[in-house]
DNA sequence: TGTACATCAGTGAACGCGCGTTCACTGATGTAC
DNA sequence: TGTACATCAGTGAACGCGCGTTCACTGATGTAC
């Protein structure tokens, strides 16, 4: 029953949006009572953020899975892997991307401490990734102003080329994701990209390049 | 007050977001009869709909003037100056931001011929700045698939190189405002990034870097 | 200068709706002796 | 083998809420003669 509440709340955020979640719907749809319900959840919120530990989790797995296939692949690969496997995840389910990575759901705020360990799980891979790929000295980055107290360096990043090895994985990343967002969220206009799946391979290959220099 | 219930409507639409724009609430704040609303308005989605179009003007209103500021600077600081006045005012207007480059409002499409013009101010200014940057040939995209039917090429373009200039647009493009996303939609989590501003910069270089190879 | 009339901004009551959440309850299932 | 009792999943009515939208209306302002 709990697992039937998870599930029928998927198909509501999938068909209607975060925003439009309803315990009442979701009981409709169970043939049950709406109080039935509260037996196994407290409420709306605790719902939605059970959702989107579901959904982080659903996406970790899915990266999880390509990565194992392709084993230790070179990373230059594995950057790809991981960059497809999201664009395929969020076109397969546009919702629960929405919830992870569009705009926040009004009137709510995620707990992080529940929400980060999942939340985590891609960025982590991400990171593994990028330390293993080759690096060239970008003198641009000093000039902007990139130094020593720009970024929280994480602990498995080593401190001496830790500023820049953030800018361009995270600029990287915002490339790739952007690229997602814009087709899942149509923000190019309806016709601007006939082939989206060509033009990620495209934008994989320039972010490989921002990283690689 | 036409323009009173457009500027409360904008002001709920920043303390509320989209979702929870209501024209009771918005005639409760101008002290009048919730059906008095519906002597300027057609109904909700219309109001939506023209403060979209509001958002995209104010955003475009913001690019035009920083770059008349800045008069026929070269290109590449015309970019960054996009760049920063598309950050700066997504920072000053979040839920305007979220409005028309987060997630759709759920329930609502908008009726493309009336938010295009104004959508695509941006974009069009973008576009000139990017056919003005040098650029050098990237074998990795003709390698990645990009070629003459992967975008439907709009008539500004020169046609020769028109397959490759799209895509290290659209790369550029993306990189900057998936960062401004991340940075107003929290998405590194709270501490990551400490120095945005600086970040910021640093993505600059990289889309310039991006598209002029 | 005064009267009759049209315009029109705004009123307030009402419609039907769906929502989250609470609460006392029923009735089936399982357990203890 | 049979009875008394506890557990617990699910019921249904009710609460108060806010919403979008409609509709007949009031009353002030302006216009025409």
């Amino acid at each position: 029953m709990e697992r039937a509440i998870l599930a029928a709340g998927e198909r509501h955020l999938a068909r209607d949006g975060a925003a439009a979640l309803s315990l009442r719907a979701i009981a409709r749809d169970l043939g049950v009572a709406s109080s039935a319900v509260y037996r196994y959840v407290d409420s709306r919120d605790e719902l939605l953020t059970r959702l989107i530990v579901t959904a982080y989790d659903s996406l970790g797995d899915a990266v999880d899975a390509a990565l194992a296939e392709v084993g230790s692949a070179d990373p230059r690969e594995q950057f790809r892997v991981i960059g497809r496997t999201v664009r395929s995840w969020a076109r397969t389910h546009p919702e629960q991307f929405a919830l992870v990575y569009g705009s926040p759901v009004p009137g709510y705020d995620a707990p992080a401490e529940r929400t980060n360990p999942a939340g985590t799980r891609v960025t982590g891979r991400l990171m593994a990734v990028l330390l293993a790929l080759p690096r060239s000295p970008r003198p641009a980055l000093d000039r902007a102003g990139i130094g020593g107290s720009t970024y929280a360096v994480p602990a498995e990043v080593p401190p001496g080329t830790a500023a820049q090895v953030m800018t361009v994985g995270f600029a990287a990343w915002a490339m790739v994701l952007g690229t997602v967002t814009a087709e899942v969220f149509q923000q190019y206009g309806p016709d601007a990209v006939a082939d989206w799946a060509a033009h990620f391979e495209g934008v994989l290959e320039l972010a490989l390049a921002t990283v690689t220099g």
